[in-house]
RNA sequence: GCUCCCAUCGUCUAGCGGUUAGGACGCUGGCCUCUCACGCCGGAAACAGGGGUUCGAGUCCCCUUGGGAGUACCA
């Protein structure tokens, strides 16, 4: 049997990191064994269900390279299967039609509460034999009352559930559209799935969906329940913890394959090993080695780790990115992918590697203050003269040359470097900070260095 | 309230009856150094509590406590 495992987004909201990692442990493990992955979009509900929110979660998938194979579908297109397979659960007595109101089962629920009782369907329209035609009505599935159901999944383990607990759920609503534990059932089934991997606030629907396999003969896929991620405080992941969506860490400077290997280990482990590349994840991703302990989502991680494939990254490969991100036409100054190689290592995103490279395209309209403050004194002048003097004297431009230059003044005036590399580097950028002060002044090129040095000094010195 | 799930450093985790309880992020001391970083060396830091089972429990069982999820004509 070849593994076919999805991911079922409904189109109510954003692709946010929690969805991201439900997608990437389903990819991932279809991947591993060589199965398929399936994208299903869950739209019943056709109030909150908009376009816009489908193509959000498409790109996100396909930024984070989640590719999927065939076409996405869309489960509201489905629904003549859906309602077939409530009209054979009807014939079958295994569902029935009831007409309660809402006011109705909302007092109900309201009572039982006040009793302290858990707020269940008590069953009222169970038993009712007619059908008045001018009132509407929903189909329930009638719920087993007695004996267990148990989920065996493959992360938690088995779960009992008491079916006493699971009252007649509603699979078939007013206006004809199924709800979604009818859909899911008839849709994974229809599609061959074979491994549900999902939240594991999906836990409590499964015996339910279990129950529905059962009375319409069909098999059951595997469950696999992974545990949720929390916010950094340790409650529900919400539009208050910073950036949810997926797509504001692409816009935050983050690379898709930091994401994936930041996400694959929350919950999920291979030793002590904390770098996997994309094959490797495919390589070694089980379910066996996913955790049941839910994780909370922290940040300095994801920075490290995307500051590590950072570093790895070819220059070349950054350009269009950073390009978006500078903000500044960095066609008429020096190389980007250079300017970018410089960078790398002191960056920990690429909105930090643009916002380093963007001295290189415009010369400082300001020098910041403090920097100033620190390192300029009346020594400072001279040496900068006597270092002006060596460059207009040099007969090539290079960064060995700009640094035996700095070197040699140092050494005459009986100073370190740093007396003159950092007044020359918040001359050069505006502050006092830059990528070692050689590459930067090599980098800039002689006639800007010079134009760049004498504008600093005239609105410093004066 | 009721049902279900979970519980090792601040965080992510290794551990699958016998370990000086390991790694990583972060924090921190030092080295390197023209800045910021990178890199290297070192440090502090955890088995929620209580009962069992066992020669022996972070590992198995129960209770407590603490988190979380569900409890819709949402998915």
């Amino acid at each position: 049997m070849t593994v076919r495992t999805r991911f079922a987004p409904s189109p109510t909201g954003m692709l946010h990191i929690g969805g991201a990692r439900t997608a990437l442990f389903s990819w991932l493990y279809a991947r591993h064994h060589h199965g398929e992955f399936v994208l299903r979009i869950e739209d019943t509900d056709r109030e909150r269900s908009t376009d816009e929110a489908t193509r959000v979660i498409l790109d996100g998938l396909s930024w984070l390279g989640l590719d999927w194979d065939g076409e996405p579908v869309f489960q509201a297109s489905r629904q003549a299967d859906h309602v077939r397979a409530v009209e054979q659960l009807l014939e079958q007595g295994h569902a029935y039609r009831c007409y309660c109101s809402r006011e109705e089962l909302d007092k109900m629920r309201e009572d039982q509460r006040a009793d302290g009782k858990k707020p269940m369907y008590d069953g009222r329209c169970r038993h009712r034999t007619d059908h008045p035609e001018d009132q509407p009505y929903v189909v329930r599935f009638r719920s087993p009352d007695t004996g267990e159901t148990i989920v065996r999944d493959m992360v938690l383990g088995d779960v009992a559930f008491n079916n006493a607990e699971l009252d007649d759920l509603i699979i078939l609503r007013s206006d004809g559209t199924p709800t979604y534990n009818l859909a899911v059932v008839v849709d994974d089934s229809a599609m061959a799935i074979t491994h549900v991997v999902r939240g594991s606030d999906h836990l409590n629907n499964t015996p339910r969906q279990i129950q529905l396999y059962e009375a319409l003969g069909l098999q059951a896929p595997c469950f696999a329940h992974i545990p949720l991620i929390h916010g950094p405080d340790g409650a529900k992941m919400s539009k208050r913890h910073g950036a949810v969506a997926i797509t504001e860490y692409r816009q935050a400077g983050y690379l898709p394959e930091a994401v994936n290997n930041y996400l694959a280990r929350l919950g999920w482990s291979h030793g002590d090993d904390e770098v996997f590349s994309r094959e490797q994840l495919i390589e070694l991703f089980d379910l066996e080695q996913v955790g049941k302990t839910a994780a909370r989502f922290d940040q300095a991680k994801l920075d490290w780790l995307n500051a590590h494939y950072l570093r790895q990254a070819k220059p070349e490969d950054l350009v269009d990115e950073v390009q978006q991100l500078l903000n500044v036409d960095a066609s008429q100054g020096p190389d980007l992918a250079r300017v970018i190689a410089s960078l790398q290592e002191r960056s920990k995103n690429l909105v930090e590697v643009a916002d380093g490279a963007r001295f290189f395209y415009a010369a400082p309209e300001a020098y910041q203050e403090k920097a100033v403050k620190k390192n300029f004194r009346d020594t400072t002048w001279p040496l900068l003269e006597r270092f002006l003097e060596g460059v207009e004297a040099m007969a090539d431009w290079s960064g060995e040359a700009a640094h035996t230059l700095i070197q040699q003044v140092c050494e005459a005036e009986g100073v370190n470097m740093g007396k003159l590399a950092q007044p020359l580097r918040i001359l050069v950028s505006g502050g006092p900070i830059s990528p070692p002060i050689d590459l930067t002044l090599a980098l800039l090129g002689r006639d800007e260095v010079l134009r760049r040095i004498h504008a600093g000094i005239k609105a410093l010195r004066d």
